[in-house]
DNA sequence: CTTGAATTTGAATTCAAATTCAATATTATA
DNA sequence: TATAATATTGAATTTGAATTCAAATTCAAG
């Protein structure tokens, strides 16, 4: 049935119904597995229950033994997704402290690997987001999350603005916004006009992290650390 | 019908199939002011020919008159919209030349306004620039067409820096998505920690015109011209 | 082994919309 | 005004999946 209420239809969190013997674990982990590869595929909106289930090598019936629909099923596989690509806390342990470019680009690799890996299931996230209104206050939630780090350092970082919490923020979001469409450009869309001359994934990270470090701070990252983006260096008002 | 197929299934351009008498022009337009109410409202995927009808004041039959499928009658639909609220020409007339701040400006305010005005519309551009290929690559070439005007200034603008015209392009995109994401979940989804205290038009388009203007720059735009974003004046390393 | 509960199957059923079309009304043209 | 063409109606049909469920199978415990 294609889905015309509103909100989520999920039950308990977990998603989980009956079958929790160790072949209901299995079978279950076998639908979750099919439905990642046709979310990579088809994308949320085509994906159907036989799908999952020819995928899966199940009978279609099984799907409803472990599954009210598919929304229910399709949101565990991204949240698992989102769980797992977004572990911030491991990629910070790494980044020496105060070293504001090298966090920013840390977080950028993990971002534009997600889309290079996985851009059928990237464009899934802003699918689901569309049509269950608690899928997409999670995956805010998570990015402010993400964010708050930066946002709580603003006064400290920029005393003399003197901005407010809540302006903090929306700087803050609007900078975190950008790259954003040029990622689903490139990666979901593989627009020709971007495409062209292939970007690796280092390159990538780098331009989204020079231009947020630009707007953020109104200087370039230290040089040394430039490569892809070393010419921005001369990119400033004459 | 779910629609399952790739391609957009549209007809010659205009979408026109029978019906130019002038009662015919008539019937297709209530079509399609209706069609432009349910599409703010419900969105493109909950949209059902019942609606459209029902809202135009018609029977469901006559929709097959006029459309062969929702996708033709909502493509006409958006594309009208975005003809009508692009009109980039109108915008830059009023610009000194050579002030970039206010041209940078003027190109968000129209954004925004369209957002702040059509959200829900603004939503659908992109439900269904997701579910047909060739709509999405006519965003993106506006888009693209948008923004030649500043990527053919980059040589000029920033001579030392002698980047590439694909890179310099990769740079414009990236700034231009800025403000994308804070858009959407301010005026589309409408998160609670963006609109808490609410931004004027004016004073969210300042807002992203000034990250824009500073990625692009290294600077702020001339003070005087700024209000809400005063205080980023001293947004800078210390 | 036996037994019963849990799992699995897939054909039959249900369902919400899309789509058709014969009948009727309206408009344009001679 | 008569006649043909076009527009409009809405009930009936078709469609494409979702959903159900009785029967078959597997599995674990006694």
């Amino acid at each position: 049935m294609v889905d015309r209420e509103i909100r989520s239809s999920r039950k308990i969190a977990g998603g989980t119904g009956k079958g929790n013997s160790p072949k209901g674990e299995r079978a279950r982990a076998k639908l979750k597995a099919a439905a990642l590869l046709v979310l990579e595929e088809v994308g949320y909106h085509r994906m159907r229950i036989a799908d999952v289930t020819g995928r899966a090598g199940v009978a279609s019936g099984l799907f409803y033994h472990y599954y009210p629909d598919l929304k229910s099923l399709t949101l565990e596989v991204l949240e698992d997704f989102v769980a797992h690509s977004r572990r911030v806390e491991d990629i910070e342990k790494d980044v020496p402290q105060g070293d504001w470019y090298a966090r920013i680009l840390a977080h950028n690799l993990l971002v534009v690997q997600s889309y290079a890996q996985r851009p059928g299931i990237m464009r899934c996230l802003l699918q689901l987001a569309d049509s269950d209104e608690d899928f997409a206050r999670m995956l805010r939630r998570n990015f402010v999350h993400q964010l708050r780090w930066l946002t709580r350092q603003m006064p400290k970082l920029f005393p003399a603005a003197a901005m407010s919490e809540h302006q903090a923020m929306m700087v803050v979001y609007t900078l975190a916004g950008t790259g954003e469409t040029i990622l689903r450009d490139y990666y979901v869309n593989r627009d020709e006009v971007l495409t062209d001359p292939g970007l690796g994934i280092e390159q990538m990270a780098e331009l989204i992290a020079v231009m947020f470090y630009r707007g953020l701070f109104l200087e370039n990252p230290p040089a040394e650390k430039l490569h892809y983006t070393a010419v921005l260096q001369d990119m400033r008002k004459a």
